[in-house]
Order: structure tokens, then sequence, then C-alpha cells
DNA sequence: AATCTTCTTGACCTTTACGTAAGCATAATT
DNA sequence: AATTATGCTTACGTAAAGGTCAAGAAGATT
């Protein structure tokens, strides 16, 4: 329900704005991630609120390396007023702690790349620092 | 240089003990992330030590979503010693701070998308603990 | 000797996530 | 009225990262 007069926006203002390009809200919008968009005048889409919000959730996931497949299971979170409530939420809740568990994973992974380089970044500027005859380095 | 005796490894063994496949290891070597590898016989491949560390950074940068082009960048680190210690260092310092910083920047997000997450699950949780009666819910 | 098993190199196939171009409609601007 | 900007759909193109199949070689096993 959008009750207050939400600021129309329209596509090419929004793609702009999100820095991505008019193409990828269609194609999201026709592979079913985004819903079908509400038109002006039956032809221009145009974007509320909580299309845009949805759309940034969208490209959050995106930018961690989860396929659009994945994230399409992800989005029924958005659909979920429209459905029954108790009969998606253990569901819903299941799937978030799965992913809250996979983000940890990965953050796991994260740390332990980011140790692995600043090590290697240390051997190698106290390798500098103690040594300045460079043949056949030992690292 | 490979002086201890190195167990000699062959391609099936190595995909299995990774869960990959035999062709995803060719095909890094294909592309050149992984260098000729030497052949058993002038057939086989066989691989070392070295090679399966190499293999496993990848994998782990792959995992991450980097892509193996960008991989590919990275992947000098483990060429270093064939060439030129002084002229590759500072480039190769480069490379490690600007990963750094954008390792960073991806945990911050993952840490970001958390929130969102977990925020999202203690809303519906709570609703359900404090409401039996779920028409027309608003969260 | 025959059969497995694992290896080899091509070569083409597939999926994902869009890019790009064609041809047309509408709205705003000159 | 003509141009420009933005929008629309349809449709073919593309790069990345392998999958899959073919046809054959070499070593191990029965």
């Amino acid at each position: 329900m959008s009750t207050e007069q939400d600021k129309l926006v329209q596509i090419g203002e929004l793609a702009k704005s999100l820095a991505i390009t008019t193409r990828t809200i269609r194609y999201y919008e026709e592979i079913g991630l985004m819903g079908k968009t509400e038109r002006i005048g039956g032809r221009a889409r145009s974007y509320h609120k909580d299309d845009i919000l949805r759309l940034k959730f969208i490209l959050k996931l995106k930018n961690l390396g989860i396929s659009l497949k994945e994230i399409e299971k992800l989005s029924d979170i958005f659909d979920i007023n429209k459905k029954n409530f108790d009969v998606i939420t253990p569901k819903l809740i299941e799937i978030l702690d799965s992913h809250i568990t996979r983000v940890d994973e990965k953050m796991a992974d994260f740390s332990s790349l980011r140790k692995d380089i600043v090590e290697y970044r240390v051997r190698i500027t106290n390798y500098l620092a103690n040594n300045s005859d460079n043949r056949n380095p030992e690292y």
C-alpha cells in the first residue's frame, strides 16, 4: 500500500542514480526479480520507494557474489505481504538463517584472505627494509 | 626449486582432493592461470606442492567472487621469483594494498547485509511471539 | 591378450548477465 | 512542425567459466 504520494521515478533516472543501466533493470523484471512494474499511461515504467528499496537490496546481494537465481529465492522476502503469513514465515526464517550462516562463512574467508595478503606484504616490506642486495630472494 | 622429493600428484587425484573437476584445472592452465604444468614422461600432468598451493590460492580468491582475469594479475605473486625482484616489488605492494582495501570494502558490505538480515529476522520472530492473530501483518 | 582406468587434446555446447541494435511511440523543446 | 530525448519491445550478440563428448594413448590388472 503506497498511501503517501510517492515520487514517480522513471527508469532512466533510477538507473543513473544507482549507476546501472536501464537494460539491467528491465532484465531483472524480465526474469521475475522485480515483479511487474507499474506503468505511466500504460507505457513508461515508474518506480516507487518500495521498488527502489527492493532493487537496492538485489544489487547489494549481487555485489556479494550471489547469483540472480539465488537472489530470486531470497526476494520472497519482498513478496511476503502478498502471501499467507504463517505459511511463509517459518520458511523465511530458515532462508534468513541459512543466509546469515553463509554470510558469516564468506566473512571468515575474507578475513583469512586478508591475513594472507597482509602477511605477505609484511614479508616483502621487511625484506626491502633489511636487505638491499637482492639477488635470489627467499620469502 | 623443488629440492625435496615432492609427492607427484596427478590431475585426477588433485581435482578430487579439491572438490573440483579436471576440466577446471586444465582450463586454468589453458588461460595461463596455472603456468605450464610438468608432465610425467611428456604426457600426464603432475603437480608439486607449489602448484597445489597456487591452485588453492586461486580457488580461495575465486570463492570470494574475484574473476579469473583479476586473479591472473594477483597471481603474479607466484611468478615473482622468476622475475627481477626490485622491479616487480613496488608494483606488487601496490596490488596487495589495493586488494586489502577491496577485501575491507567487501567485508563491510557483508557486515551491512548481515545486519539487514538479522534485523529482519528479529522483526519477524518478534511479530510471531507477540501476535497470534496474523491477518494483514505489518513489518 | 584383453579389459580397466586414467590420462591426453580438440571441439563444440551451455548458462549467466547483461550489451547492443532495430524500429517504433510519446513527450518535451526549439 | 521538426528535432531531440526518453521510452518501448524484440531479438541477436557476447564474455566468462567451465561441461561434455569424441577418439585415442599409456599403465595397471585380470
